[in-house]
DNA sequence: TAATTTAACTTGTATTTACAAGTAAACTAT
DNA sequence: ATAGTTTACTTGTAAATACAAGTTAAATTA
């Protein structure tokens, strides 16, 4: 039989579990239901289900003992693509917000970008923009970002106000983002990044550098992202 | 027909174009042979070898494309599972050292624990040591870890002097790392860290906390890490 | 010659089947 | 009561098979 959107089993199921596991409907330490009670009750086999829960293994989701089951991960708050676990309680969505200082434009590349380039996006140009984002009205991060203008029409034009990056990239352009990889270094806070961070200059803040790739292989996303970690951490798996 | 030492298949293969590709006999932009070329050369079925490649695509050594192939990554050195990416060309295994701080000792948990511990962890106590990694004789890194007391005789004993806690962890007492997670802060150079890491007090510097998950589920490694980003970034890939 | 189609690759998804190995609770013999 | 064994679960590994879908280059056609 052949699913009616033409969205594989195994995504289907994961996004039901992964779905599950962030509203809480499985908590902590629980057990989730075995892979042969899955088959059951989604009507798949086996290595479709392994699939499923494998994708969520890696992705933290959850953690596999054999002869056990399948133990659900505590997991924190994600804003954007970048997870952060706070010194407070909980992260709560709607304490988010998300400024824009600088609009997308359309320009060329700076002269010393801090990754390569191909050739194609050299042509292309980029559009660039600069966000800072609030946690509980404090400043957190500071944005800039870099996307080629490959397949883009009308971006510059998108209203980017509380609404994610990604989120309009997926929403217009079906682009998702596969992975990526990223720098990160401390770096004392210069004079725009205080500024926009409310820190005191040469006081300590995160940088990381990011080349994100999508669903399209000519396509990626870059970021310089400044991070205030004086109140949150940025949280990773490994 | 059962493999001699009871190690899986695909994880063979795995080990085998793991080691290619670290050695360098798969170059990045190559594409690996064909998953029904692997089949023949090594005497597998499909499904065996797409568990190699899965685990391979998991961890960013490649990358694979439908209609294709598997295309190899480019991938920094490591150092213990931390992936440094350098300023300068390349980092060469003989110019890393590693000196003891303060020797392996048992003792009690501190009180104000990063992480939270298991009943079994109370108990059990913990080793403790304090290390500073060289790379070209410059100290990049000073680590401050704690292992939980939990089957590991003797291990005060052993000679931690320019090999990896990892490896002697491995070698004697069977235990490899599974994952973990980790926060990272960007923070002010102490007395103490400044002193290790040749800085001036209050510079910036890279503050990663780690629970370490084993093939042992009672037992976790931490490790408290500071980073000198001057020269040197960590790298990672999500 | 140039554009199009086809064919021969590649990886992606999915089923079915079988047995190995780890875990935990129920059971049994001491 | 307790120590050891069995049993009924769990996930782990592996094979054989089938077709879908993306990519590329050769073959065909205009």
């Amino acid at each position: 039989m052949v699913t009616p959107k033409s969205i594989p089993q195994y995504k289907r199921l994961y996004e039901i579990l992964r779905k599950h596991i962030s509203d809480g409907v499985y908590m902590e330490g629980d057990l989730l239901p075995s892979e042969n009670e899955l088959c059951k009750l989604y009507g798949m086999t086996r290595p479709t289900v392994r699939q499923s829960l494998s994708t969520l293994a890696n992705e933290g989701y959850i953690k596999k003992r054999q002869g056990k089951g399948s133990i659900v991960n505590h997991f924190p708050r994600e804003i954007g693509i970048l997870s952060v676990s706070g010194t407070t309680s909980a992260v709560g969505d709607r304490k988010l917000k998300t400024k824009i200082i600088a609009k997308p434009v359309l320009m060329q590349w700076p002269a010393d970008f801090m990754f390569t380039l191909t050739d194609l996006e050299k042509e292309s140009g980029c559009i660039y923009m600069e966000r800072v984002r609030f946690l509980d009205d404090v400043p957190i991060f500071y944005d800039i970002s870099y996307i080629a203008n490959i397949n883009l029409p009308r971006i510059t034009a998108r209203q980017f106000e509380n609404r994610s990056l990604f989120q309009i990239l997926r929403d217009y352009y079906r682009i998702e983002i596969k992975g990526g990889d990223q720098r990160i270094k401390a770096i004392p806070a210069t004079a725009k990044i205080s500024r926009y961070l409310h820190l005191k200059r040469e006081q300590p803040v995160l940088h990381l550098e990011r080349k994100m790739e999508t669903n399209n292989p000519d396509l990626f996303l870059y970021s310089s992202i400044f991070c205030n970690t004086e109140k949150y951490s940025i949280f990773g798996r490994f």
